[in-house]
DNA sequence: GACCAGGCACATC
DNA sequence: GATGTGCATGGT
């Protein structure tokens, strides 16, 4: 699969980043959202000359969620950053270079521990920020994995994760772009199944339209 | 106007 | 443990 999309696409050039910071910024809010309305949000971070961890400390959280509100879930957003800032703050000094020198497995365990970062999160900023080789496994990722019937289609983050890590070598640069070409790949043909018009609860094709949805899964490449 | 987007936390049963 | 809900903007 790595190579197919490799030779149909060509490198994705992830993260669409600056600098380790920024990249950590960009983790918390691209949270089920699109990039598109990240990359304005970060762009007007940058312009206020704010995306470092001190200038970003100093600002006051409802200014910074004015700052970021295009990611959409601003209030949310801008409290998880400053969460991870507080941590940062505490046991690190603002040091990234200090909080990358840790050791990876106990650094995944302490970031979950920061409220608002969860597994996607978490492996997004130790993968392309700290260069850790660690699978990161988001939407898309399972969507594919699961039409092709890789994985059960409830199957879980760390499930799916596994999967992978246990096939593959630790490898940054590999992990770092299979993932972002799961992710060009899912965009364009790996939509998600319809919602069932016909069903008032208009709830996932799958689940009551099983029928309907097999359908609509056979003609998705 | 509905749907979707590179989640996560929390309430409820 | 499973399921539902709030958070919110901007593009298609």
């Amino acid at each position: 699969m790595y190579r197919a999309m490799l030779d149909a696409l060509g490198p994705q050039g992830w993260w669409p980043g600056r600098t380790r910071f920024e990249v950590i910024v960009g983790a918390v809010l691209t949270q089920n959202t699109s990039w598109a309305n990240v990359a304005k949000a970060i762009e007007r971070l940058r312009r206020a000359r704010v995306l470092t961890p001190k200038a970003l400390t100093a600002l006051p959280q409802d200014r910074l969620a004015q700052l970021i509100r295009s990611s959409g879930y601003y209030n949310v957003k801008a409290g998880r950053v400053k969460r991870f800032l507080g941590f940062l703050r505490g046991r690190y000094g603002l040091n990234l270079s200090r909080l990358f020198a840790r050791q990876s497995s106990s650094l995944r365990t302490e970031l979950l521990a920061v409220p608002g970062i969860g597994p996607e999160t978490a492996d997004s900023i130790l993968l392309y920020a700290g260069g850790v080789p660690i699978f990161v496994v988001d939407a898309y990722t399972r969507r594919i994995l699961s039409r092709h019937g890789l994985i059960a289609a409830d199957a879980t983050y760390d499930t799916t994760q596994a999967l992978f890590m246990g096939a593959l070598p630790p490898n940054a640069p590999r992990y770092n772009e299979y993932h972002a070409l799961l992710v060009a790949v899912g965009k364009t043909y790996c939509r998600p199944v319809p919602r069932c018009s016909a069903c008032p609860l208009r709830r996932d094709l799958e689940r009551h339209c099983p029928t309907t949805a097999r359908r609509f899964l056979a003609l998705s490449p």
